[in-house]
Order: C-alpha cells, then sequence, then structure tokens
DNA sequence: TTTACTGTGCCGTCTAGTCGGTACAGTATT
DNA sequence: AATACTGTACCGACTAGACGGCACAGTAAA
C-alpha cells in the first residue's frame, strides 16, 4: 500500500494543469479509438504524451487508474443527471424523465462506452461495485414518484438501449430509436400509461429503412 | 487458413465423445468461474483434463475457440427459442412471449453470461459480428406480430434485464424482477396494453428487502 | 536544496502459438 | 497373420512478445 510517493492529489488541485486529468482522457481516448483489451499503460502514455513512469507516478497501478476513471465517469454522468433534472419542470417522473434523456444523449455514448467496457474487462470487483452501488441508488429514486411497474419498466428499457449502444449489436435503426426515445420520455410521466396513441400512426408504420443498417459503425476492422 | 489439420468435425461425428466439445465447455466454465480476463488457453486446457497442445490441435486459434463457443452459444438459444415457442398457442405475440420466456430463464443466465463477456473482453468483431445478425434478425421477427412500440419496449427492457444481470449489476430483488417478467410477459400481447392493472397490487408493494442485495453473488475477491 | 514531476530502461511474469514427438486405430500388402 | 504404412488425436516443452511494475537519473520551479 504505502510503497508509493504519497497521494499526488494535491498536484491535481493546484500548480499544474493536471497532466493527471490528460492521462485519464488519454485513457479513454485509447478504450475508444483501439478498443479496451489494448488499454496498457504503454497507450495510455503515449496518447497522453507523457511517459510511462509519468503515469506510474499519478497512478500506482493500473487498477488505479482504472477506479479513477470509474469514479470520474460516475461523477460526471451524476452531474449531467443534476443539470437536466434542474432544467425539467418540477412533475412527478422528473427523475425518471431526467434519468431517461442523460442515458440517451447522443453525445454521452462516448463516455459510456468506456465505462462499462473497462469494468468488464478487468474483471475489476471494485468498479463493478461502485457501479453496483450507483445503480442501486438510481434505481430507487427513479421508482420513488412513478408507480413501480412503469418506472421498472421504462429504466430496464433505457438501461437495455443503452447497454445494446455500447456492445454495438442495437438492432434499432435511427428513426426507430427516436420513436422509442420518445415513447420512454411520454411513460414516465405517471398519468401516461392508459392510452398512449393519440396520434393515428402519421407515416413510418414499415421500420423506415429495412432494419438493415446497424446504426452504429465501428472503428476496428 | 489451411495451414491445420484438416477438420476433426469426423471425430465429433463418430468415435470419439468429442473432447472438443468438452474443451467448449470448459471454457464456458472457466469464464463462468474465474470471469474472462482468465480465460487463457492453459486455463482450458486444464479445466478439460486436457493439453493446451490438444486444445491447439481442435481451434487452431484463441480466436478460433471464442468463435466456436459464440457459435454454439447462438445455436443453443436458437433451439431453446424454437421449443418454447412450440409450447405456446399460436396466439398474436408469440415469438415476442417465446423471446421474454428464453431470455429471463434463471437456468438460462449462466450460458449468457459467458458469451457477452466473451465478446466484450476480446475485443473480437466476428464474434459481435455473428451477434449482431442475430440480434437483427431476431428483432425483425419480434416486431412482426405485435405494435412496433410495445415491441420495442418489451425487447428493449428484456435485454437491459439480462445484461444488467449479466454485468452483475441489477437493482432488482428477486421479487421485483419477477414482478417485472410477469409484466413483460402481459405487455407481449398486443391486446393487453390499456389497463394493465386488474389485480388490485396483492402483498409486496413495499419491495421486500430494501433493495441492498444484489440477487448475483460472485466468485471472485 | 527541496519538491514535484518526467523519461528511460529493465525485469519477471504471463500467454498465444509452435513444434517435435507419441499412441494408436485403421488399412493395405505380403 | 504379420508387417508396414497412414492419418488422427493428443501431449508437453519451448519461444517470442507483450505488459505491469520498478528503479533511478534527470529537470524545472520555488
Amino acid at each position: 500500500m504505502s510503497t508509493h510517493r504519497a497521494k499526488p492529489k494535491t498536484a491535481a488541485l493546484r500548480g499544474r494543469p493536471s497532466a493527471r486529468e490528460a492521462m485519464l482522457d488519454a485513457a479513454q481516448a485509447v478504450v475508444l479509438k483501439t478498443g479496451a483489451a489494448s488499454l496498457t499503460l504503454d497507450a495510455v502514455a503515449r496518447e497522453a504524451k507523457a511517459s510511462k513512469g509519468g503515469v506510474m507516478y499519478h497512478f500506482p497501478s493500473k487498477q488505479a487508474l482504472l477506479t479513477a476513471l470509474g469514479e470520474r465517469m460516475i461523477a460526471r454522468n451524476q452531474s449531467r443527471h443534476a443539470e437536466i433534472f434542474a432544467s425539467l419542470p418540477a412533475t412527478p417522473g422528473r427523475e425518471l424523465k431526467a434519468y431517461v434523456r442523460n442515458s440517451t444523449r447522443e453525445a454521452d455514448v462516448d463516455d459510456r462506452i468506456s465505462t462499462a467496457l473497462l469494468a468488464v474487462i478487468n474483471g475489476a470487483p471494485s468498479l463493478l461495485d461502485a457501479g453496483r452501488d450507483y445503480f442501486n441508488q438510481r434505481f430507487r429514486k427513479l421508482t420513488a414518484d412513478v408507480p413501480f411497474e412503469q418506472a421498472g419498466l421504462v429504466y430496464l428499457a433505457t438501461e437495455g438501449l443503452w447497454l445494446l449502444e455500447m456492445l454495438q449489436i442495437s438492432p434499432l435503426t435511427a428513426p426507430q430509436r427516436a420513436r422509442m426515445v420518445r415513447r420512454l420520455l411520454a411513460l414516465s410521466e405517471p398519468a401516461a400509461e392508459p392510452k398512449p396513441k393519440p396520434k393515428p400512426r402519421p407515416a413510418p408504420r414499415r421500420t423506415a429503412k429495412p432494419t438493415t443498417k446497424p446504426a452504429n459503425r465501428r472503428t476496428r476492422a
């Protein structure tokens, strides 16, 4: 434990503009570009334009780097959620709605991809544990002001969408996805369930484009 | 490609009770017991009570082993689906119902865990590609005889439940899970949506056990 | 000079893949 | 029936490379 050179947290707080953060960014970039399997310390150093020693200085072990990455991602996710939450009117289902919005953000996919891939690949119990707590707490909040089965359904579907996209195996086309997201948001309001079909099916019934496009491309071979 | 010693398929068909299958079983067991990260050829050999050379004889590369594993799992999943499908009455939503049943099978979790973890860990594009096709085809079938948004919702929620359990981060307690599965099955029938509350909420409203139990344990530290 | 940090080089371990060898079941030949 | 030969299945030692981690010298600022 105490083998290493004291916590560099002080450094992140004052002085240099955080080589530490840059390294976390680099780690994320590596995962995104070349896959989680190739997330090596050398790769991070290369990406961050630092040396391996530098990385080891900031993170005593690879585990530490991974953990820090996971924590940062959870924190970011939380603050984004808070932001969206604040922008919504104080109706019941507010939490759920904010959650759906946050989870289905296009721009967000980048961040999200890395986390779980990392967690999985590493088999890191600590990362998974942190994630578990986070998931548990969130779920409890989401089901607070919407009937359980309804909130649960929205929750599961949202996570499903996210995870499928993360794994690049979502069968939904872009318009289908948009449609489902709209549906999820509508279902986030407690009173919304009974008759979910006010509009008489406008146009895209035949599922625009014959499903053959996976909607997600991959940088790898 | 043709570097190796001819396909040993003949062996699987006659004579020996297929060391090949035993090796695939072993690979699965290893992933299940010690995590996907520790799926090495040596580990497979040890588990299968064979030698590494033996493993390499049947699978020219680790990739090949992984691919074979993935294919076998898809095949098994398909046949299980067919079985369940056959046991259901020919009502609309039959496909969807069979899919939900198959995906939420307790006993099935074992099999499922390995596949995706494998696919992710390896970054194996081939495995993911096979999975993608499978997912696409399945989705198209499932949305055939149930309104798209309804089927899509059930689909996403089911995949979400499965993936969350696979990653050991599902926040649902066992009774909550059971409740959601029931709900998903009910939603698989096209006419079922309007009023989903015929029974006046029997007993477990206060979500039996305060969510603290993750419902899935792990063998690792 | 002390502190904070970087860069380089090395080492031990782990792991995919190779290779030469073995056991043995058929099969053909005599 | 004995012999020689062939192909299949399998073994285990070895190799080359990758990767995590460590030591240590160097540098810049205060």
